[in-house]
Formats: structure tokens, sequence, C-alpha cells
DNA sequence: CGGACCGTTGAATGGCGGTTCAATGATGGG
DNA sequence: CCCATCATTGAACCGCCATTCAACGGTCCG
């Protein structure tokens, strides 16, 4: 119906952010329109302006922050030369709650919860899902087949071991996010590491050496890029 | 503020079946009082009659259909000898649909994806949801303790490789659950034998063979119990 | 036989929240 | 300056449940 109007594109994500925010707060499911309104400093019926639906919003906020998180991730890698160092910081960047705020990590995987218990009844989300999946696995599969043409890791099978790491990853990932007493996110850490060096034969810089060094001492960010 | 009313307790099972049954079809959030009633061919007040709540019959039927999952294995694997065997059986059970019903194992692991979004939460659910966990790495790091002890087993950190398994489980039966194109129930189970039988050091039974085997000849049920 | 209590349900009730409406400002072009 | 279009919102509107009510059979004890 809505044939592409295009509205100020800085209110629509203004409003998809403050989708992903509430929803990880809230949960999708107590979520309510207003909700992300009120935290998009609008109102109720402007959200509906700019999405058809509620539905509609909710499926576009997931895969936005999931998009976003992804692009973020993508980038800083793309500045690391070493294929093992940039496994490494992947994985770091999976188990690290980095950044200014207290709990983006947090909520950012909790909307992993929420598009997981969705995706069975809806085929969009479910879609959209597995292409963020699918391409997720590849990032790691691709680190995988550099470093083994440099002579870094072990000749397996690339794509299996992204799903299997990937599937370990999600695994431990929601025992932390769901603040299991058994995991923590060090503890994850240093189990992805150490996981990832055994099987692909590559040495954990410091390993699981005592808070020191694995409190990363510098913080790069996207420092080296261009 | 009910003093325990002893409801006829057939009933309240009868609700909880069908309130499992319809939350792992329906989902979570699409679920009313008056599908569950319906499901289980009665009333939606009748169910508000023994439960005080719709948020109270939720929380019990998810930990109820869990619980009952697990002490269905629990009892099956108790009456298997090897340590190895008792794994292997333990996996199986993870990810095989050999249930008379079409997609049982589908409906029950789908509870997880709603649990887990609701734990965050819900601190009764998130509650039972860590006991059922950890149960769970229990059962998987005393199996792996008793290989030990019988010298099945390469000797590793039970409680460790529990924790990382059951991890990779989880994060592989969602991709399985979520139907992911890549990740068959079937490459599922290869995965997860071998990459015990790596850990663990122990040789799995028929491995990666060309279906004949994997396809379990015979059905032991809970055979050779008592 | 007559209540008293329990399980059961059809029919209200009440509120919440998505969606729609109509009115109010802006903004910009003629 | 005037109108058209667009963004924005307060105030309905409305449907959908969870929850409550009142009534109706049982059953059992006296």
């Amino acid at each position: 119906m809505s044939p592409r109007r295009r509205l100020s594109d800085a209110r629509r994500v203004q409003i998809l952010e403050a989708a992903a925010r509430v929803i990880g707060q809230r949960g999708l499911g107590d979520t309510r329109i207003s909700d992300i309104a009120e935290s998009a400093g609008t109102s109720a019926p402007l959200v509906l302006y700019y999405f058809e639906s509620k539905d509609r919003l909710l499926a576009e906020a997931l895969t936005f922050a999931e998009e976003r998180f992804y692009e973020q991730t993508a980038a800083e890698l793309a500045g690391i030369e070493s294929a093992t160092d940039r496994l490494v910081r992947l994985i770091e960047l999976s188990c690290t709650v980095e950044n200014s705020d207290s709990d983006v990590w947090q909520d950012e995987y909790i909307l992993w919860l929420d598009v997981w218990a969705r995706a069975p009844r809806d085929p969009e989300i479910a879609k959209s899902r597995r292409v963020l999946d699918s391409r997720w696995r590849t990032t790691i599969a691709d680190i995988v087949r550099e470093g083994q043409a440099g002579g870094e890791f072990r000749a397996i099978d690339a794509d299996e071991f992204a799903l299997w790491f990937s599937a370990l990853v999600d695994g431990l990932a929601i025992q932390v996010v769901l603040e299991d007493p058994d995991v923590s996110m060090e503890r994850m850490r240093e189990m992805c590491l150490r996981t990832a060096g055994t099987e692909l034969g590559f040495t954990v810089p410091v390993a699981t050496a005592r808070g020191a060094a694995s409190r990363r001492p510098r913080t790069p960010k996207a420092a080296e890029l261009r």
C-alpha cells in the first residue's frame, strides 16, 4: 500500500534505535508502541506513521540492530592483518562488554533470544535471522580460510568449524546473558579462545593468564582503519 | 492467598500438558488461556480456577515440560551400563525425533526458546531455568566422571566439558529447530557425536556411517530397566 | 430428602493498547 | 500572502483477552 514514501530517514533510524533499545530492556512481548515512542521522544501515532504496523516495526528493528552490530564488527576486523588476531578479536567482541554504556552487550544479545523465540512463527524474522547467521558463519569461515592460506591455522574444514564454533558461542552466550552463576563472561571468553586455539592450532596470545593481560590494555576501537 | 487447595491433581496435569503443547505450537506470546483450555477440553475460567493467573500457569507449564523431559531421559539412561553408551544415547536423545508424533522434539525444544526469551524479565522462570540447566550439566558431568573412572574417557575436567558441550548442543539445536538450511538434525548428531568422541577419546560406535547404522535399528525404549 | 461444598462454565466486566481520526503546525512554492 | 503537502499528536475507537461473577449441577454427609 505505501509506495515507498521517503520519509525523513533520520526519524526512521531514530525510531528503530529506540525500538531496539526498548526491546532489549523490556523484551519483545512487553514492548508497546508507546514505549518505543516515548523512548524515541515522540508519540505512538507517529511510529505507526513511519511503520505500517507494530509487527513490521519489530521485525525491522530486530534486523536493524543485528545488522548494525555485524557491520560494526566487520569494519573493525577489516583493519586487522593477521588472521589469528582477527579471530581473537572477533571472539573478544563476542565476549566483552567494552562499550561505554553499562550493558549494551547484554541488550544486544538479549535481542537474539527474542529473535529465536519469534522466528518459528514469523517467516520474515526467520528469514533475516538465517541471513544474518549465515553471514556471521561466513565471516568466521573466511577468517579461517585466510589463516590456513597463510599457514597460521591447521587444515580443517572451515565451514564445518564455523558452524560448530558459532554454535558454541551462541550456547555460551545464552548462559552468560541469562546470568548463570556458573558462566561468567570471563569464563566464556577463555573457553572460546582456548577452543578455537586448540582446534585451529594456534596459541592464544596470553591465553588463560590472570586478569592483567586478559583485560585488554589498549582499546583499539576502529583505530587502524583506512 | 490460595492455601494449597488440593484440587484434583489429574486436572492440573491435564492442563499443564495442554499448556506445554499449545505453547510449543503457538509460542508463549501468542498463547491465550482459552487456547490452553480448548486443548485441554475445558473452559478458560477453569484454568484460572486451577492456576492463580496466566503468568503463574505459563511458568509452571514451562518447567513442567522440561522437568518431564529430563526425568524421562534420566530414566532411560539409568538402564544403560557403559558410560560411553550412556553418553551416546544422551546425545541421540538430544538430536532425534524418535517419538511417535511428528515433531514433539521440535515443540519441546521450541519451549526453550521461549524460556530463554522470558528469563531475563521473569525471575521465577530464570530460576527454574538455572536449576534445570545445572541439573542437565551435572548429568553429563557425572557420565563423564564415571567413564573416566572406568577408563573409557580421557582425563579432562568433567564439569568444564559438560558446560562446554551442552553449550554446543544448545547452539546447534537452535539452528536445527529454526530449520536453518545448513544444519539438519542429522548433521547436528554427527557433529555432537564426533565432538564428544574426539574430546573424550572414545570411538563413536558406527560414527559418520551412511544412513543404515545411524538410523537406530532397534528401539530400546525403557527396556532393560529394573 | 436437604443443604453445603466443589467443579464447571456461559456470560459479564474492565482495561490495555494497537490503530484510526481529525485537527494543528510547519514548510515551501507560487 | 495563500494554499498544498507533510509531520505530528491528542483524543477517540475497538477488539481482544485475562479475570470475575453468578448460576448450575453434582456428590456426600447428616
